[in-house]
DNA sequence: AAATTCTGAGACACAGATGTCTCAATTCGG
DNA sequence: CCGAATTGAGACATCTGTGTCTCAGAATTT
């Protein structure tokens, strides 16, 4: 039984990151609790996901402060994010759903601030010629948020064991974001490599 | 005026994979018909969801037969499917949110094999040496499709070029996929570089 | 030009979800 | 051990969206 706010809201998060149109019924049956009693909790459904969003924007914004994305090498930022945020992807899944469907103006400017952030790291990294330039700062926002949005869903289905969740998006993310792949820990760049390898080559719509 | 049902169908897209609880009013009038007209081409909100659902699937679908995914090398492959795939990229994107919400055991059906064919990708890959193993070929398919979906949305909110798409997909998602960026293309790789890159590093958690 | 067909606008009932209330039961605290 | 507070269950009104219908107007066909 979760009478605690907090403890209801993380439980509607497994719900609606899943199913955006849970009844309150259902919410509140995730929750071990009554309709009555989630009411008397939040004033009603409006209320109710607005403070879901407002969790997952805070959490995500506590999730940068503990990596200090702006300090540091952008490389070693990135994956301390990927380790901060990982745990509360689920809640970053349900964000990504709810995306741009609130019309409450402090969650909408808590949402710019932390998508500003994020492409201020990736814009950082671009000028530090740690990531690559030919995608944009914007397209590697939102394809990190994206990835981060489905390893909630991902972990949620049992789809990804928990474990793996940090290591794989880490991976995958860092070998398409970084511009040198294996340079870039270190602050003094050993060896630039002018060929950018699948930088600038044409996709090929042929069948061999 | 668009009175086809495909025509529908394509507007019905445009509102329902931003927002999938949109109204019939407003599927109407983005379709530029009246929700009568809309009732006599659908029988109900449900069918109209399930249309659009599979239209979405056979669209992914067509896009898989016309990449060959299970012909030549997987690299070469998965770029043809980049190229096919990201012009129903809003489809996949309705697709990403709708995802496994679908009661309808012929959608859900034609949703997995899609997916399968995906993972025969992916897997294929890893077995030529093309993929890395580090990553599972599910975590690959999941992640692929969250891409192609999140190309989608930024896409349709202004965030993303068009024409950048295709590419801005395919480096990102191949730079973290593939075993050796620049190696699997072209029968003559360039510079076969043997440092793996990202891939058995972990994480870093401490801030320097 | 006339007839047929189709569309749009509106009205209507129905179903489902929400929000509010009351009351019994349980739990917690004194 | 008793009183206060909180919870759960249910009833109830309300509201929103859906599905269906009718009818007038427009478009197309003959």
């Amino acid at each position: 039984m979760a009478t605690d706010r907090d403890t209801v809201l993380e439980a509607a998060v497994g719900v609606l990151s899943r199913r955006p149109t849970a009844h309150m019924d259902e919410i509140a049956r995730a929750a071990g609790i009554s309709r009555a009693t989630l009411h008397r909790l939040f004033p009603g459904r409006e209320a109710l996901i607005r403070e879901v969003g407002r969790l997952g924007l805070e959490r995500f914004a506590a999730a940068l402060d503990t990596a200090a994305t702006e300090r540091g090498d952008a490389e070693a930022a990135l994956r301390r994010l990927v380790d901060a945020a990982v745990p509360d992807a689920m809640l970053c899944a349900f964000l990504a759903g709810e995306n741009q469907l609130y019309e409450d103006d402090d969650i909408n400017d808590l949402w710019e601030v932390q998508i500003a952030r994020l492409h201020a790291l990736f814009l950082r990294g671009q000028q530090e010629g740690v990531f690559r330039i030919e995608l944009s700062a914007a397209w590697l926002s939102e394809a990190f948020f994206d990835l981060v949005a489905g390893i909630g869903w991902a972990i949620q289905d049992g789809r990804l064991a928990p474990r793996e969740a940090a290591f794989s998006l880490a991976e995958l993310f860092l070998g398409g974001a970084l511009r040198r792949p294996a340079a870039a820990a270190t602050p003094a760049a050993p060896s630039p490599d002018p060929t950018h390898s699948t930088s600038d080559r044409k996709p090929e719509t042929d069948i061999p």
